[in-house]
Parts: C-alpha cells; structure tokens; sequence
DNA sequence: GAGAAGTTGAACAGGGGTGTTCGACTAATT
DNA sequence: AATTAGTCGAACACCCCTGTTCAACTTCTC
C-alpha cells in the first residue's frame, strides 16, 4: 500500500491534488507537536490539532504506527541534514566533533517526548535501525578520529557511536525533565562526549 | 527477596495465608520474566505463565501498572543491594567504581524488555524517579570521588549519574539486541564511564 | 473437621482506541 | 461547468485487553 507519496517534492508518482498535499503536510507537523508533547497522542487528537477529519487522517495513513514511522522519518531526515552539514571530511576531528554536537542537540530536544512514543509504539531495534543514516555520518567521524589518531581505538566504532546517540537522547530528556538547563547542554554535551572519546 | 510481609507494607494487620503469600511470589517472578522477554506482555499472559487464574492475579494486584511496579520496585532493590555492597565509602574511587560497574551490568542485562515494558507504561519522570535509591549510592561515590580529586569537577554530578544510568541500560540494550558480546561489556562499560568521570 | 481464606473458570461490562464504510458535501483540476 | 479527487461526520464493527462479579471448589489454619 505505498500509496502515500510524497512529501518532500520527489517521487512524482500519482499526482496529488494541492489541498491534499497541503493537508499532508499538515498532519506531518500537527502529528509531531502532538507527539513531543504526549508519547500517547491518538489519531482523534491527532486530527483534531491539524484541523482535518480523522477519516481524513487514514486516507492518507493507513495507521497511527506508519504515521508514527512517517513523523520519525522525517525528523531523523531533518537531523541527517544537520549533521551530514556538521560533518565534513575535513578539520580536526574533536573540534568537528564538538560542532556538530552543539548543532544537532537543539533539534532532538525540540522533539520532546516524540522519542518516547516512538520507543512505546515501536519495536526497539526498529527504533534503532531507523536512527542508521544520521549515525552513519557520526560513523564516519569518529573512525576517522581514530585513524587520525584523535580518538581512542580501545573501544568498538560501533559502541562509541551508541554512546554518542544514548547520551544526546539523554540530554534531551533531561532538559525536558527540568533537571538540566537548556542553555548548559551544549557545553556538558561536548565534555561529556569529548572525554569518550579522547585516547587513553 | 524480603517478602515477609505484604507488599503494601501498611502494618502486620492482616497475616497472609502460605499459599496466598508463595502465588504472590510466583506471579512477581513470572511477571519479571516475562515482561523480560515481551514489553507488552498482557495479565492473561503473566497469570499462565504462574500456573494462576487472571482473577488470583487480580486479587493481588489491583492493575497491571501495579504489578509493573512491583516488579521494579523488586528488580531495582536487588540492584540497589548489589550497588550498596559494591560500592565502600572507602578504597580508591576509581576501582571502586569499577568494580561497581562491573558487579551490577550483568543484573541489568538479565531484565531484558522489562526496562522497555516500565517506558511503555509508566511515565517518563515517575521512572527516572524510581531509580533514586540505587542512584543515590552512585552519586554518593561520584562525589567522593570529586571531593578526592578522582574524578572530574567541571560536570554536574547529577548529569554523571544520569551518564552512568544511561549507558548501563544502553549497553543492555545493545547485547540484547546482539550487537555486543555479553562477555565484552564489563571492560567497555568500564573503559567508557571512567574516561568520562575521569579529570581532563 | 469446621470455617475462613483463597482459588478458579466463565462470563460479563466496559472502555478506548483503531480502522472502515457510507453518502453527502466541497474544493481542485481540465 | 463537468469531472474528479478529496473531505467530513457519523456511525459502525470491532478487538483486545482491562477489571469485576459470581458461585462453586480447594486449601490452609486452628
């Protein structure tokens, strides 16, 4: 049923008329608000915050997971961007590192509790699997660090980019708790993450 | 298990009978298994796998949430046991810690899904809030170790626990999900935590 | 052994969300 | 203007799980 297509401008493949293009559109930015703000938002709420029908809402979603699915998609890709941005193949590896942290961690923590829904309605490893691209770019980075001689090569690629995305959630959920000021995240973030990093 | 009495703990009034107080037993173990190995795991479920009827489990725990917080509350104490006895207030910080890290990962590691099963249910704040006794002893040494000049000052020492706290489960994760060999963790969880504590 | 405490299956009430269908309506495309 | 795609509300059929009640039955306890 991959009938529901695009958003984004490519993938021409049954032309869409504009109001439902539009309304798509809609639901995609009402369905993330709804999320960040209750990991438990249903379809009815959902609708109603994009001010269309909930029949409207499945002629274009066959369900709340693929919305759900659509929504995550569409925020990693927003991250991806961010980061593949942050990430050039050149320049000291830490100072990179440290910038790119600093330019993808405002985004994650406006998605509030999205990540939570995400973990309650889907299974964890696809959760995981979904988050590859934008860790990929991360992947880079750091195997480059090590080839560079800037990181320590004592632990896996694989574990430290698993650190890096444990710990930038993590940060995020603070912020959302009140136990951590916004405006030092960036700053504990890098340290935090820098001191992974650096060799032995 | 100090499951002496019941489980409300609201005076001795009321003694149980033997039967009542070993099915509550069984269904707290059958309930961490299962929720161990199915996030989602439903009462029907967790009552078969008891040998019990829905309606004994009902007589005992008013909802599911209850149960699910029952059995944190047991997992977490167990954990906090071992985390106590882990962690002297004497002994270099640093190999104390270590040794922490080390005796209490594999606890953690045998809950599985259940982790996932407590995110799915209960909200993101009650959670982290149960987790404060166990907690509360990492932090303790933390700050021992800062006030001795083992570990870095320039982080909050509540964002370290949450470090820690976090990395623990994520390296969980990971082996359940098969991306790191269980045999592996100890040295990882090790490495990566005392680079992070560690003064620059 | 008697009576209380506990268990059991079946059966029900019920909710709350999900996903679907309908016919009537409205807006876009040509 | 005609055609077509899209929208809407309401109502439906769930569907699964939750939580409850019942009357019989079993096990404990004294």
């Amino acid at each position: 049923m991959a009938r529901t297509r695009d958003h984004g401008g490519r993938g021409a493949g049954t032309p869409k008329r504009a109001d439902a293009e539009r309304n798509i559109a809609a639901i995609i930015t009402a369905a993330t608000e709804c999320f960040a703000r209750d990991p438990d938002a249903s379809m009815t709420t959902i609708a109603k915050a994009a001010g269309l029908g909930r029949v409207t809402l499945y002629a274009h979603f066959p369900s709340r997971e693929q919305l759900l699915r659509t929504v995550l998609a569409e925020t990693i890709a927003e991250s991806a961007g961010i980061i593949e941005a942050a990430s050039p193949d050149t320049g000291p590896p830490a100072e990179v590192f440290a910038q790119l942290i600093r330019s993808c961690w405002p985004l994650l923590s406006r998605f509030g509790s999205l990540h939570a829904a995400v973990q309650r309605a889907l299974p964890a490893d696809e959760v995981r699997r979904r988050h590859d691209q934008p860790l990929a770019h991360v992947e880079r980075l750091v195997a480059r660090g090590q080839a560079e001689g800037a990181f320590r090569t004592d632990l896996p690629v694989e574990w430290l980019v698993t650190t890096v995305y444990t710990l930038l959630h993590a940060a995020a959920d603070e912020v959302a708790a009140g136990r951590l000021a916004a405006e030092s995240v960036g700053e504990i973030l890098e340290k935090t993450l820098l001191a992974t990093l650096r060799p032995a």
